[in-house]
DNA sequence: GGAAAAGTTCACTAATTAGTTAACTTTAAA
DNA sequence: TTTAAAGTTAACTAATTAGTGAACTTTTCC
C-alpha cells in the first residue's frame, strides 16, 4: 500500500526540462528561446547584484563607476532590461574590475 | 656578445597585457573597457561564424532560423554590431541549438 | 572563365535600450 | 520608532540596435 502511494507520487514527478519542453516547446523553438532569454536576464541580474554586494558597492557607487545612474542599475539587477553586450562589459569591467567570459555549449 | 644582443632584444619584449595597459589604460578604466568591448565583439563574431560553419549553415539559413536577414548576420559576424543579450541568445539557441554560458572571472 | 551561391556593405525606418529625474518604498542603524 | 541611506519604479527623451531591400563583391565549383 505504501508502495502504491509511492508509485502514484512518482508518476507526478516531472523533470524541470521536461516541464519546460511541454510548456514552452523544445530548445531551439521561438517560444522556448523567449522563455530562456527572460530567465537568463533574470539570473544575470541576480549574478550582477551578488557580485556588486561582494565588492561592497551600493547601486549608486556602481552607477558612478560605470557612468550611469542607480535607477538603471536597479532595473538591470531586477531583470527588467535586455541590455547590450557593451553595457554588460562596462558593468563587469569598470564596475567590478572583473572579466566576462562567454561560452557556447 | 651574443648574450648582449639577447639582452637588448629581451628589453623590447613586452607582454600583450602590458602593451594594453600602456596604450588603453589599466583594466577597469573607461578607455580600456571600450577597447575590451570592441575586441570582445570581434571575437564573438568570429566564434559565431565558426559555430555556424561547424553546423553547416549559410548566413541565409541562420537568418531564417532566427527570424532575421543574412545582412544582419554578416554584420554581427564581422563585429559591426553591439547586440542585445536577447539577440545573442536567439542566435545561439534558435540558430545553433546550443546554449550560452556567461561567467564572471 | 563563367555562373551561381554566399557573403558584405549601404541606406533607411521602426523598435528598443540607455540615460535621466523625481517620487516613492524598503532596509538598517541609532 | 525615527531617520538616513539604499533601492525601486514611472515617465520621458535621445541614442542605438534591429530589421530590411538592394546593389555589390567574393567564393565555389563546373
Amino acid at each position: 500500500m505504501k508502495k502504491e502511494v509511492a508509485k502514484k507520487a512518482k508518476d507526478k514527478v516531472v523533470s524541470w526540462d521536461k516541464h519546460l519542453d511541454k510548456k514552452y516547446g523544445l530548445r531551439g523553438t521561438v517560444t522556448r528561446s523567449e522563455f530562456e532569454t527572460k530567465s537568463q536576464t533574470f539570473i544575470l541580474g541576480e549574478l550582477l547584484k551578488e557580485e556588486r554586494e561582494k565588492a561592497n558597492l551600493t547601486q549608486a557607487e556602481m552607477a558612478e563607476k560605470t557612468g550611469t545612474k542607480k535607477s538603471y542599475i536597479s532595473r538591470i539587477e531586477n531583470g527588467r532590461a535586455d541590455i547590450q553586450l557593451s553595457t554588460l562589459y562596462r558593468l563587469i569591467e569598470q564596475g567590478l574590475n572583473r572579466k566576462l567570459e562567454l561560452t557556447i555549449h
